[in-house]
DNA sequence: AGAGTTCCTGAAAGCGGTTTCAAACTGGGC
DNA sequence: GCCCAGTTTGAAACCGCTTTCAGGAACTCT
């Protein structure tokens, strides 16, 4: 009886009745309980007789009541928020991660804030700071150039995941990928192919798997009993007009190649531009293998050769990580591994 | 003197002493006033005397406090973030426009929060109770799907930018970009090089955006005295394979062509490789146009004549919009124009 | 029947700010 | 010297939710 009755009271005090969203005290007062005992079938914290649990489901349904979760993350000290560093909002690469951690992170009952670091270490603190204040329950920091240092200081503050680095430290989880491999397996391919003169443009040295990807097109190289030319090697930021920068440089200063392997994707396509700016054909004249393997990168002209390395899963792979530590656990993920994937821009040297 | 005893108080009650960031009533304490009117001068919402003031800035300084915005966000109805919802994180488009929102709302002393919508109204609409739930102090939506009714009635509840749409209503501002006269340009250019038979590759039937180049493509033919084929016209989703399908299907049902348009640069991408795969040359034997005048566009191969879409201008257009509504004013701004920009992939029809 | 447990529940105290309200000064005019 | 208006300021309420703490109900065991 009483319940029918209160039942009709808060069909008339529907939610549009009252200013804004509904609260935790008026699903109380509907449900005939105190706010204690919602937060607690809420959040399941302790046990609610199976009566007031019924009667409190129904309030909320009819209330359409959804906990706010600033005062939630004011009371209790979780925003059920955690905070993305990446690099830029706009690259393929980054952009494609950041899309894996939101699929995972928000099944997860997390939401994901964005800030970009602009490959700025100073700028990348201050992204952390402003995570921090906003209480973010945790990080994922893209790679960037914060020292380790720093890093490991910050997740004494909250669970913390960054990928290209390995490094161990409480709160912090590291996903390495391995660049050295990949770096000697575009190599390798390109002498299984008969290359012997390959130029490397690389990216920035500040990064470390820049350096990584370099370190690995060495070894390959020594191994196959080459010498390392120096020349053969020029900078680039990884942007496609570095690309564009480092053939004119290659061909301006006379240096003599027979294929180009790329530290990106990116910087590759802005190569394969600069060729045919010359007009040298790909991959005729000259093979080209990048990396990273970008989606776009199949609808490249010709579609480019290029060390897979899986944004997309990695994403995940972080957001993963950290739902483990947030959980309370030491995360438990492997990380996928470099792969080439052979296609159209690299070929057999002729003769 | 009683000054600098305190002031030796704070430098010994230093940050790392207590657990977690200074509070408003530490702040208060050290420069020895009430956290009433630390609030008052964090906010400028009172007159404050200069003597207080600077012991108050003082102790802020000292102890490096940083208001929390939860609860400023608890107390005053104001959480400093305004959500934006994106319809891709990997979208080379929309990546350009939020780097271009970001730029522009931090400075403006504001954070903003990312969800992306799929291309979605139900998870568009689930992204913005998200949003609301998080309390934003505005909404920016990049397009979408959303009806304008419903986009209505969310920006009842908080100052609402939209892009891609031409509607009125209080709280809402939304920003045009003249696609119909954007799908005109690029076909008149084609038009102009003495191209007759022009194939279109047409966005989702969905999209308003879509829609409207393809009335403007419409138009510039009819403008000639052209008879509009629906034969020329295929289907895509503006990915580029749907680029690649749109060749192979013109190709395949023995369609006669001699340029195309592609309602985005990343369909025309793949129109390339397409039109590469069947031995046909950009432009020799096919010019292509794209719309959009991606980043990337110009390092395409060849590179890609293009409208101009300046995502970044948009994003940052945008957030000025918001800016100006949430300071209480009406957004002030002007939407840039299509234009032209011709490259390589489009030439004069020989003969 | 009374004491000791175990469970469930509500009151109340925060979380870290903002804002209202009234008290305590200030100065000016008489 | 006294009163009133105008400034500054602090106390306290509040934002919506979590969590501790203690009281009351329901059982169990002598």
């Amino acid at each position: 009886m009483k319940k029918q009755f209160v039942a009709g009271g808060i069909k008339s005090a529907s939610k549009s009745a009252s200013a804004g969203p509904a609260t935790i005290g008026q699903v109380a007062q509907a449900a005939g309980v105190s706010p204690s005992t919602v937060s607690r079938v809420l959040n399941g914290t302790a046990v609610v007789s199976e009566a007031k649990k019924r009667a409190i489901d129904e309030a909320i349904a009819q209330l359409g009541f959804v906990p706010n979760p600033i005062a939630r993350g004011l009371a209790g000290g979780r925003t059920f928020s955690v905070g993305v560093v990446t690099q830029a909002l706009d690259s393929p690469f980054y952009g494609t991660a950041m899309r894996g951690i939101e699929d995972e992170l928000v099944p997860g009952g997390y939401n994901a804030l964005f800030v970009s670091g602009h490959w700025n270490a100073a700028v990348e603190a201050r992204c952390i700071e402003v995570l921090q204040s906003r209480r973010v329950d945790g990080v994922i920091v893209l790679t960037g150039r914060l020292t380790d240092q720093l890093l490991k200081s910050y997740a004494r503050m909250q669970p913390l995941v960054v990928t290209g680095r390995s490094l161990k430290a409480p709160g912090l989880f590291a996903m390495h990928f391995d660049n050295f491999e990949g770096g000697r397996m575009a190599t390798q391919h390109l002498l299984q192919l008969g290359h012997r003169k390959i130029a490397f443009i690389a990216g920035d040295s500040d990064h470390p798997d820049a350096t990584d990807r370099l370190r690995g097109y060495q070894a390959a190289l020594e191994q196959a009993g080459i010498a390392y030319d120096p020349h053969l090697v020029v900078p680039g930021e990884y942007l496609e007009v570095s690309g564009l920068l480092a053939v004119d440089r290659l061909l301006g200063t006379g240096q003599r190649f027979t294929a180009i392997f790329a530290a990106n994707d990116q910087m590759a396509v802005g190569a394969a531009l600069g060729l045919q700016r010359r007009s040298l054909r790909v991959p005729e004249d000259v093979s080209i293998v990048g990396f990273d393997d970008l989606p776009t990168s199949q609808y490249a002209i010709p579609p480019l050769t290029s060390i897979e390395q899986p944004a997309y899963e990695l994403g995940r792979l972080a957001a993963q990580g950290l739902l483990q530590m947030l959980a309370g656990g030491k995360p438990n993920i492997t990380m996928p591994l470099p792969r080439l994937v052979a296609r159209e821009s690299s070929r057999r040297l002729p003769g």
